[in-house]
Parts: C-alpha cells; structure tokens; sequence
RNA sequence: GGCUCGGUAGCUCAGCUGGUUAGAGCGUGGGAUUCAUAACCCCAAGGUCGGGAGUUCAAGUCUCCCCCGAGCCA
C-alpha cells in the first residue's frame, strides 16, 4: 500500500512565495518520515498552468502562455531542488499526458450523466478564476479579494452535476480525520449545507486550457484541470497515460496538504468528481495556515514578501525548516519573525543541540583514544536503565506519536527535549572534574557514551526533519545517515533500518569518533532578509 | 453583511469535561561552571487570561453583547 501525499500544484502565475515553500517543507518531512518508517511513499508536487489569468499575464509579459508556464515551473523545480525537497513526481498541467488523463477522466463523469450544458450569466473576477454569484451593484462591480473590476460574461457552459453528491460529501466531510484541523471541518459543513450547486467546469473562447472532448470551443475550468493532477501525477515515466494505470501506481492519496483557502475545492469538489468516476476518495485533507511577516500580511504591494530562495541562501535549509516547523502549529497562521527565526535556530540548533554534540565529542576523543569510550555493558544495552537511554525511548514515542498526528512542533520539541536533557545530565556529573580524580574513568566511560548516544538517537530524529543536519550529526559520530539520499531504491530495504537505528545502544565502543566541527553555525544576521 | 477559527506574561504558545498561589520555551536580569560554537547548567522578575455584562459556592474555562485578527461565503 502506497502512502501517497501531494502539494497543492502551484498556480504558475507568479513565482513560488514562502507559503508554497512551507508547504512543501512539511510535505518533504511527512514523505521523509514514512520512507524512514519502511513504508512507500509517492511525494507528488507540481504546477497548475492553465485558465485565463495566465494567459493574461503572460501576454502582458510579452510572452506565449507556453513560455511563461516552462520559466515559471522551472523556477519551482529548480527550488525545490535546492531545499532538497524530495518530491518524487512533478507534475505540470501542461503536460501532454496530463491532457490523456483528464479527457479519460472526464468520459467517465460524462458517462455517468454528470455533465449538463448551461447558461453561465453574471460578474466574473479572473483572478479568481470564479463567477461571483451577487455583486453589490450593478454599475463597475469589482471582486472584494482583489479589488479589480469584474467582467460580464454571458455563456454556455458545462456544468458539473455536483448536487447530485450532497448527501455522500455531507457523510464523508462528517468523517473522523477526512477534513484536519479538526477546527476547519465546520467552515465546510456550512458551506455544504447551503445546498451544493452544480459548477462550471468549462470555459469558451479561452484556448489556453485542455479542449473537452465533444464539445467545440469549450476547455476546461482551471479547477477542474488541476485536481486532476494529482492522478496524472501519478503515471511512472515510462507509463502509458491511462486512467487505470496511473490509479494503480498510488491511489487513493493518503494525503493532500492545502493552504487553508483551498479546502473547499479539495473536500467537496474533488471528491464529488472522484466519486461520479466511481474512484475512490483520498483519506485526509489537511489545510494549514497562512504565514504573516512580522505581523504583516506578505504581499508585493506592501514590498515585504519574502523570497525563499533568498532565505535558503542566507540561511540554509536546517535553519528555516527547523524554524517553520519547530515553531508554528502545523495549521494554525503563523507569523514570521526574524528575531524569534535566529534565536529559536541558534538557541535549539546551534547551542543546545549542536554544542553538546561537539563537547561530548571533544571530551571523549580527548580522554579515550578519539573513539567512543566503553560504556560499560549496562549502560549500551537497549534495555538499559540509564537515565538517558529513558529518556531517550521517551523522546522516540513522542516523535513518532506527534508526527503521526502532523504535529511537527511536538515531535521537534521531543528531539530538543532529549538533547536539553542530555546537557543537563552532563553537568550533573561534570565528567570534566571527574577526571581529574583518581578511579572515575569507568564513570566517565559511562557517561559519555549515554550522552554520545543520546546526540546519535537526536540526529536520528531529526532526520524527517532537518535532513542536512541530521547526516552531519551522525557523521560526525562515524555513523551512516539512514538513508544517504531521498531516493533510496523503495524495494531494497536498507540493512539497518532507521526504527532498528533508534533503539539504545547502537555506537560501537572504541570506534573512531572524527574531529568535531560545529554541525551548526549560528545565524549572524546583520540585516533584514 | 452571514459563517468559521483565534485574541492567555515583551515574543511563540500549553491550559481535558468550570475548582487549591494561571504553566513552558524564547527574550530580559542574576548566579554557577570551564568539556564545548561568549556555548551548557541553575535561579528570578514579568500576566486584572481582548473589553463589558451574566450564570454559579466557584470561570481563562459556560451564556450574551462589543472590539481586534485571519479564512470562507456573500
């Protein structure tokens, strides 16, 4: 069974901005963390590069939409690549084989007598991509969302018969765990309750789109393309582009990870179109929040967006993964703070977890042979009764209960907790004045490997999340990282794996520990990003 | 305008079905220490729990009204 998950496809209108890297990061950690766990995973990100707002920016930028859609996903690629997102699918609507699918796709919903033809009257915001049911006046209506003046359309279009599906989205959106956070599910069931209205889902007189098939002048609505994606994406490269085939290679999605703006179309549109395909549904929608920038919303007319590219340059995938992770609730709005960034990465990273690697390291190279001291039987078994290696069975039941539930902050505050614990169990025992006393040595033995195996078992968590860090942690230990690069062969299970690394006692006594270099630089940011 | 979620120490947040002196981390101040990335460890100050009214023996925790923020629908 594949455990499939899937980024919103990001509308190529404008290059990516950090909510999109935010999302993807959390993505790239839940994918990271099943892969570590054995299971299958297929990540699937991509681009939306359809609809009229495209072809629209496109023209004002003097280009082809073609043109515009290949430099801007191209962007997105090339980003992710360097956050080491570790996506295996990137999907574009554009791609021809995309096309295959959704006209597949839609023969089936066709066939199951969902598709009507109607007239489409009213105010529509292209920005939006969406008629807007009842402007205030008549006279120069403009969109409240984007404050531009609408336009009068008068059409006939298709339209999807999704009130037939009212009582199966009101069952399914009552579903335990379909809609999470649990705190957005009422937003929808409202919504629902007002009675689904069947939806456009084609446009006339707007060639950059997916034509439908049998009915001259119509390409299909935005939406109804890009949801699409998601089973497109599916398609291995060498796969023909049929429906079934794509199904078979992972669905239903385990998971779609949204902004919170979009869960409409992710929990009652898709599924209603899976289910007039007679397809199965995904088992989670989750929408997160929204990042603010020192209070302030992030938009070019206020100048204050932040690049991710900039950021990732400046300070390294660890540091912002750490902090958008560590630091807000995975789908509560957030704020991005530069200050609260470089103390919380300093203060977690750098001093408490990368500094007690690096002391631990010197102390038992100095004193034992640049190689882990021999901690005496007890203390390296992996039932030992050594107040760390509690502690640290601890933090692995918390790190994986939280991440089970998506709760980043939780299962990194379980990391933390175990390097802040370890730090306060080495000044407790001072092994440094220890030393300096005759017949401590097989105490200071013991306490050393506890702790060097307490910075292993915290690298090893961290691995999910903070995959750089994670590999220097554990070289720096003379060990293997889990798994060298995401794209591990899924077939071939890895001789250790990362569950079996967990568990207490895996540093070999006497093995070579290599000179310490900090694992963490602290940020010294002398001005704003 | 309607709906949903949130408004708890300077900052980010915990506070389950109402019940002793409202908690944690960061930041700030002080102490201790030297193995270490001016790091680690310990201690302290800091809150009329957005505002107002009500229910109750008892409310951050329930009800109503208002204010602010975000999202959805208009």
């Amino acid at each position: 069974m594949t455990y499939t998950l899937t980024t919103p496809l990001y509308y190529v209108n404008d290059r990516a901005h950090l909510g999109s890297a935010y999302t993807t990061l959390a993505c790239d950690a839940i994918a990271r963390y099943r892969r570590l766990k054995g299971e299958s995973v297929l990540f699937i990100t991509g681009c939306d590069e359809h609809g009229q707002k495209i072809q629209r920016t496109a023209e004002a930028a003097g280009m082809s939409p073609q043109a515009h859609c290949d430099a801007i996903s191209a962007d997105y690629r090339a980003l992710w690549e360097r956050w080491q997102i570790s996506n295996d699918r990137f999907i574009r609507t554009t791609d021809p084989r995309h096309q295959r699918i959704v006209e597949q796709f839609f023969a089936r919903v066709e066939a199951n007598g969902d598709i009507t033809e109607g007239r489409q009257q009213g105010w529509y915001c292209v920005a939006c991509e969406e008629f807007k049911d009842d402007p205030r006046e008549a006279q120069d209506p403009e969109c409240p969302i984007h404050r531009r003046p609408l336009e009068w359309r008068d059409e006939v279009n298709l339209f999807f018969r999704l009130s037939r599906y009212q009582d199966q989205i009101q069952a399914l959106i009552q579903t335990p765990g379909f809609i999470a956070p649990e705190s957005r599910r009422r937003e929808v069931e409202n919504f629902v309750a007002h009675g689904l209205r069947d939806f456009s889902i084609s446009r006339v007189n707007l060639p950059w789109g997916i034509p439908v098939p049998g009915h001259q002048g119509h390409t299909f609505y935005v939406w109804f393309d890009a949801l699409l994606g998601y089973i497109t994406a599916l398609l291995a490269a060498e796969d023909e582009p049929l429906l079934d085939t794509a199904l078979a290679r992972g669905w239903p999605a385990s998971l779609h990870v949204i902004g919170k703006d979009i869960l409409r179309f992710h929990a009652v549109y898709w599924p209603a179109m899976l289910l007039s395909a007679g397809l199965p549904l995904p088992a989670k929608v989750f929408g997160h929040g929204f990042l603010t920038r020192e209070g302030q919303k992030m938009g070019k007319s206020l100048g204050n967006v932040l690049d991710p590219a900039v950021l990732l340059e400046r300070c390294g995938t660890d540091a912002v993964r750490w902090y958008l992770l560590r630091d807000i609730p995975f789908g509560d709005d957030g704020d991005f703070q530069q200050q609260r960034f470089t103390d919380l990465v300093n203060n977690d990273l750098a001093n408490t977890i990368g500094n007690l690697l690096n002391r631990t390291s010197s102390m038992a190279r100095r004193w034992f042979d640049d190689g882990v001291p021999p901690g005496q039987d007890s203390t390296r078994s992996a039932d030992s009764s050594h107040p760390l290696a509690v502690a640290a069975t601890a933090a692995c039941r918390t790190f994986e209960a939280a991440l089970e539930q998506l709760d980043f902050r939780q299962a990194a505050e379980a990391a933390l907790q175990l390097a802040i614990q370890a730090n306060g169990y080495l000044n407790e025992q001072a092994p440094w004045s220890l030393m300096k006393r005759e017949g401590t040595r097989d105490q200071v033995a013991d306490d050393l490997y506890a702790v060097l195996e307490s910075a292993r078992i915290v690298g090893l968590l961290l691995a999910p999340l903070l995959p750089d860090l994670s590999s220097r942690m554990l070289l720096q230990l003379g060990q293997t990282p889990p798994q060298s690069l995401a794209a591990a062969a899924p077939d071939q299970p890895s001789p250790s794996s990362w569950v079996d690394q967990l568990r207490w006692g895996g540093l070999v006594p006497a093995s070579t520990l290599p000179e310490p270099v900090p694992v963490m630089a602290r940020l010294e940011l002398t001005e704003d990003l």
